[in-house]
Formats: C-alpha cells, structure tokens, sequence
DNA sequence: AATTAAATTAAACGCATGTTTAAATCATGC
DNA sequence: GCATGATTTAAACATGCGTTTAATTTAATT
C-alpha cells in the first residue's frame, strides 16, 4: 500500500515541479516521469490521463489554501473599519501555510494559478468555482464593503485585473526577479513581490 | 511580383488572427495556410521558420504604435501639471490608429502581445527592447515625474504589474467580456474594458 | 505455498507538429 | 518565344506527444 502511494506521490511531486516551472502544456509525461523516476504508464494507470493529474495537482493546493483564507475572510469581518489594503494582506498567511505542502509551496500555488489562468483550463475555472465559491463570494462581499463607491460593473472589472496582476506576476515573475535583482543589486525574493504587489492591487481597486 | 507579396501577406493576415485568438503555440502552420487558402510550405519559404513569422507579424503591429506612443509621449512631456492617468489615457490614440492595418487592429495587437509575454517569447521581448527601447525609456521618465514619491524599486514592479494587467485583460479578456454582458445584460466592448482599465492602473501605480 | 489482485514495465499505436525535398508551375527579362 | 529564376505544390520526413496494450513483477490473502 506505501508503495502504490509512493509512486503517485513522486508523480505528484516531479509533476508540480515542472508545471510552475514550464507550465502544463510545456510540460510532457515523460518529462514528469523521468524526473520522478516512473515508468511512464503509471500516470496514466494512477490518474488516468494528463488532465487528470495537472487538477490533482492544483486541488491539493487548493484544498489546503481555501480552508485558510476562509478562516481569515471572517476574521477580516469581524474588523469595524476594513480597509482593502488590509484585507489584501490577509491572503499572506493562507499563502504562507503552503510551506507544508512544498517549500516552495507558495510560489509554486501562484505559478500554478497562473498557468491554469492563461491556458485555457476553462474547465479548471468551473472546478474551482464548484468547489471555492463561496470563499470567493465571502471576498467580493467583504471589498463591496470596503469599496462602497465602486458600483457592480467597475468591481467586476477590477477584481479582474487584480487577479491579472497576481497571475502575471508569478508567470513572469522569476525573469522580473532576475532582472530587479541585477538592476538593484541586491537579493529579491516571492515574498518581496507579494509585497509590492499588495499596495498596487489595493490602489487600482480603490481608485475612485 | 505582387503575387509574392500577396502570398506573404496572405499569410501574415491569417496568422495574426489566429495567433491573436488562439495564442502562438496552439496555433498550426497547417491552420495558418489552410485559412490564408496556400500552401504548407510557403510560409518556411517565405519567412523561413513559424518562429519568424511570429515575429513579423508583430513588428507589423509595432512599426504602427511605437512610433504614435513616441509622438504622444512628447506631447505630454510639454505638459505642466501631468497626472499619471492622463498619461495612461495617451495610449488610446496610437492603438487606435492600428485600424490601418486591421479593422480589429487594436484588440488584435494587445492579444498578440498578451500571448507574446505569458508564452516565454524571451526573445521577442529582447527585440522589443532593442528596437523600441527608447520609447519605454521615455514613458519610465514621465512616469517618473508623475509620481515623484515612488522609488526606483517600487516603479520597477508597478511598471511591470501594469503591463500585466494590460495583457492579462486582453488574453483573459473575450471571456470576461461575455460574462460580463451575461451578467449586466449590455454590450460591452473591448474599448470599455480599456476605459475600465486605466483607472485601475492608474490608481495602482500612483497609490502610495 | 498457492492464488489472486494490484502495480510496474517495455513496447507500440495513432496522431499532430514543424520542416525539408524535389518536382511542377509561373512569371519575367532577353 | 524561350530560358531562367522565383514561386508553388504534394509528398514525405523526423520527432514528440498522450495513450493503450499485454506481459511481467510485486504484494497481499487464503
């Protein structure tokens, strides 16, 4: 039986790897295999197709993030004067619980979400839907509510774009680190993006 | 002779309304000639590689707008109390002049770009850089005077954040645009999600 | 220890891709 | 009007992909 488990689990390991890395279409079963020292079958055996596996990698993300930020969406309510910038931060901690999965677990989560949003996992979105939506309700509520001067279609519109601007800077974000890095001289990390990324997203969102 | 051009040009027209709605890898050489009504073999002929026809197809787009951004960036620099999201407005202009070469021209070129950014065309960007690079030099400066309390840090990742909401609402974009329509039950077009924009990058560089 | 089910393996399948070839066709200049 | 070079064409090539097959090995159960 730990056998069996191994094996899908080095599949699942080599897997998520290279899909941040590459991303899903960039990245060949055998690759996956290789890496995770398989036969090449077996993820087909275990998962039972490709697709399969790239939702099996982002659902055990998934079902460890959304549990968390939930947790700190009704924190955030319980706050009196919520402010958007504030309650941008909240996704921090749930980012960071990631650790446990990977430790690279949160920058490999966004990259991850980056891809599925780029490539057409159209089918992927409706999962997530399915499954998260009403975390993702809980937050557009709590940022009409910080945001009462914005009406339904500019919140549309801009809860978007910030998810754009999350996507992209994951998905480029290793050659934008590399860059800052050679032009700033100094070590840049994930976490300093996130940092960076908070107060933009917070002031295109409010922006009256 | 105009039989030639007329081929290239076949080809280059097919391509980019392909590439721009189904990205550059998704699309086949086998797609591109069958649209454009030639053969398989006349556009390795022609432009010697699908590699290089990507890169032609958007030079087409470029060697239009960066030369209309540059004559709007100097407009602006004339002005005295510049704001950033006037600043922002000024891109409307050039990318509506891309109907010349299309009547979709300006949807078209800022898809192409989207795709040209998320697939890792490094060396698209690299060319970019090399031939347009005084343009964006200019457009950093004047940002610069807009926003005189960002450092140089900070201006460096907003840039860049910026870029990607611009090019995560175009390749997101079509979908978002019919749920959108769904949702407010109203015609809604690629400009309005252009004037939906500019706020939202506007209030995200500028926030402090 | 024998039986049975699960897991792994090597090999092949079918398909689609970008590219190349070599022959046929076209247009152009003499 | 012919010869020459540019273009177009159909076909094949080489490669890589996800998936399937069928045989073998491994592990657990009786």
């Amino acid at each position: 039986m730990a056998a069996r488990i191994t094996t899908q689990q080095k599949i699942l390991n080599a897997a998520e790897a290279l899909f941040a890395r590459d991303g899903f279409e960039q990245t060949s079963l055998r690759q996956i295999t290789h890496e995770a020292g398989v036969n090449l079958a077996s993820v087909n055996y275990h998962f039972g197709s490709k697709k399969a596996l790239i939702q099996a990698v982002i659902a055990r993300y998934l079902s460890v993030f959304m549990p968390a930020l939930e947790e700190q969406l009704k924190e955030a309510e319980a706050e009196k004067d919520l402010k958007t910038q504030v309650l941008f931060e909240r996704f921090k901690l749930p980012l960071a619980k990631l650790t446990q999965i990977n430790k690279r677990g949160p920058d490999t989560f966004l990259r991850l979400l980056g891809f599925a949003y780029s490539e057409i996992q159209g089918h992927l979105r409706k999962y997530t839907q399915q499954e998260y939506g009403n975390v993702l309700q809980h937050l557009l509520q709590l940022l009409k509510r910080t945001n009462p001067h914005l009406d339904e279609q500019q919140m549309f519109w801009r809860l978007h774009f910030v998810l754009g601007s999350v996507v992209f800077a994951q998905v480029s974000g290793q050659a934008l680190i590399e860059i800052a890095q050679a032009e700033f001289n100094q070590k840049i990390g994930a976490q300093d993006v996130i940092d960076q990324l908070i107060p933009f997203v917070s002031g295109g969102l409010e922006n009256s």
